[in-house]
DNA sequence: TACCAGGGCCTTT
DNA sequence: AAAGGCCATGGT
């Protein structure tokens, strides 16, 4: 990692040469939920209790009033920034559907998310559309979790859920949902559930006892697993990727490309999402309808 | 195997 | 302005 100090008007930052991160691609593809784009273009969010201003110029990533140390000891890591994704994308360019994927969106990248907040968060994502997890989330965080000097609150911990009941989360308006964060939250606040264990065990063991969880089933776990835990063989199978493996995976996913399987996913996730998001209900039907 | 469980965003009319 | 579809699902 090259590692410099610019000035800026009012504040000096933090760059890192990262050519291949693109903040849009990277807080617009569904993995996360507390990053917003401002008007100036600065990207700002929360996370492991910080408040973060991000800013990309030309090939730098601007890390505005985070200390060198912060960026070395938690962004470095949270933007996963140590992987080698041109790698990746070479890797992927032999098959034609990732291809395709990879040129669409190059700057793509998974981050490396605190276990507990991807596990909330997908539980509150399960039938669910973006804007509202995000309200949710929103709420969730501003009733429940530590606030932050700027206004903004840390994602609540386990411990702070699992002693409140289905009536102490109705302001948050997560509907039947409630009940499936308190029990995450019990089984994880008693130890019931390790979720720092859960990225040594074996998938299948990791799997079965996020599913253990009232309102877990394969699809959260998977999410839970790939966007908290670092497991990047997860592939979580929604109605998006259900559509793409049928339509051009007919024979199954490559098996040299499943260790990165769950970035391949991202990829294709991210790519179907924005070709088919904005297409009329009139649209012809065409090849990646049911 | 269907159907049900909040609620609100978004598109269409 | 109003209606209805739809939603990174899982439980029963």
């Amino acid at each position: 990692m090259t590692q410099q100090t610019a000035t800026t008007q009012t504040c000096p930052a933090v760059s890192v040469c990262a050519p291949d991160f693109d903040p849009a691609a990277v807080f617009e593809n569904g993995q996360c939920f507390r990053w917003e784009r401002r008007r100036d273009g600065t990207w700002s969010g929360i996370a492991h209790g910080r408040r973060l201003h991000l800013r990309k110029e030309g090939n730098r990533l601007l890390f505005l009033g985070a200390s060198p140390e912060e960026v070395q000891t938690i962004w470095h890591h949270y933007f996963d920034l140590g992987r080698d994704y041109a790698a990746i994308r070479t890797a992927f360019a032999r098959d034609k559907a990732l291809a395709r994927a990879v040129a669409f969106a190059p700057g793509l990248r998974l981050l490396r998310q605190d276990p507990w907040e991807a596990l909330c968060s997908f539980i509150l994502s399960q039938n669910n559309n973006i804007p509202r997890i995000k309200g949710i989330i929103d709420r969730l965080c501003a009733a429940f979790g530590a606030p932050l000097e700027d206004g903004g609150f840390a994602f609540p911990l386990p411990q702070a859920l699992a002693e409140l009941d289905a009536a102490d989360l109705a302001p948050v308006r997560c509907g039947f949902r409630a009940g499936y964060v308190l029990d995450a939250a019990r089984k994880v606040a008693s130890g019931e559930i390790d979720l720092d264990a859960l990225a040594a065990l074996p998938l299948d063991k990791a799997r079965a006892m996020l599913q253990t969880i009232r309102g877990v089933g394969p699809k959260v776990a998977d999410c839970a697993l790939l966007f908290g835990c670092g497991r990047l063989d997860c592939f979580p199978v929604d109605v998006w990727v259900r559509r793409i493996l049928t339509a051009y995976y007919p024979d199954g996913f490559p098996e040299a490309l499943r260790p990165l399987g769950g970035i391949a996913q991202q990829f294709l996730f991210h790519y179907e999402r924005c070709h088919a998001v904005r297409r009329p209900q009139s649209a012809p039907a065409g090849g990646i309808d049911r």
